[in-house]
DNA sequence: AAAAAAGTCAACCGCCACGAT
DNA sequence: AATCGTGGCGGTTGACTTTTT
């Protein structure tokens, strides 16, 4: 994948390696790190020998390389999570990746763009039977839970910006919560398993 | 069987915030 | 106070794969 005739004045400038890792870089890139640690990422590229940029390296890193990465297969309730995190949160990738262990801002932004923004739109046009059968797949919890009569739910405080970003990170664009990561356990997540009223009560939150 | 269309996903880009100088 | 370097983010691109015609 190469895209040496590109026109970008950095890009001439520079001459670094683009497009697809190969197993050798990715290599090169594990073995500074794991003697470095994965910060400073333009000094990690130099020691490496790679002619890659800094933040051509994290993301690899970030993406691929870290332990502990899951890939593919996405479970049904780690889609059902990503749906109502996102019905909260919008497009705060890193912030729902970090509510998902081992899953990547840029899988989940990925299996968004090509999943579930379809699911959404079927779902938001009525009388369809795709519309049921999302419908149908992914929401009964929701009616029970309003059968149920469960209506006590609060503001849940651990899904805001400042929760969700780690002691000490600084604000804006928040950090993911990589840190700290634990194994996959979404019972936190029970609190989301409220009626549509709370989500349009969310969504009038200007996260 | 082949071409076209649609889908997937790794990687790049531009922007922003922050800390260091 | 201004500038620079770095890290982190979301949006987007485009190569590759799969499905459809």
């Amino acid at each position: 994948m190469s895209m040496a005739t590109s026109s970008s004045t950095q890009r001439a400038k520079e001459e670094k390696n683009r497009g697809i890792w190969t197993l050798e870089e990715d290599q090169k890139l594990a073995q500074v790190i794991e003697i470095h640690g994965p910060t400073k990422w333009k000094s990690l590229a130099v020691k490496a020998g790679l002619s890659r940029c800094g933040k051509s390296c994290r993301l690899r890193w970030m993406n691929y390389l870290r332990p502990n990465i899951k890939r593919g297969n996405i479970s049904d309730q780690e889609e059902d999570l990503i749906l109502r995190l996102h019905k909260l949160l919008g497009n705060r990738w890193s912030l729902i990746a970090g509510r998902l262990p081992g899953r990547t801002d840029n899988e989940i932004k990925n299996y968004w763009n090509s999943h579930l923004s379809k699911k959404i739109k079927q779902m938001e046009r009525p009388n369809t039977s795709a519309t049921l059968t999302a419908l149908e797949s992914h929401l009964p919890e929701m009616n029970t839970k309003m059968k149920e009569g469960d209506h006590d739910h609060e503001c849940p405080k651990q899904i805001t910006t400042e929760s969700t970003t780690p002691k000490g990170s600084h604000h804006g664009k928040s950090k993911s919560g990589f840190l700290g990561e634990e194994p996959l356990n979404l019972e936190w997540s029970n609190f989301l398993e409220v009626d549509e009223s709370w989500f349009c009560f969310a969504g009038s939150y200007n996260f």
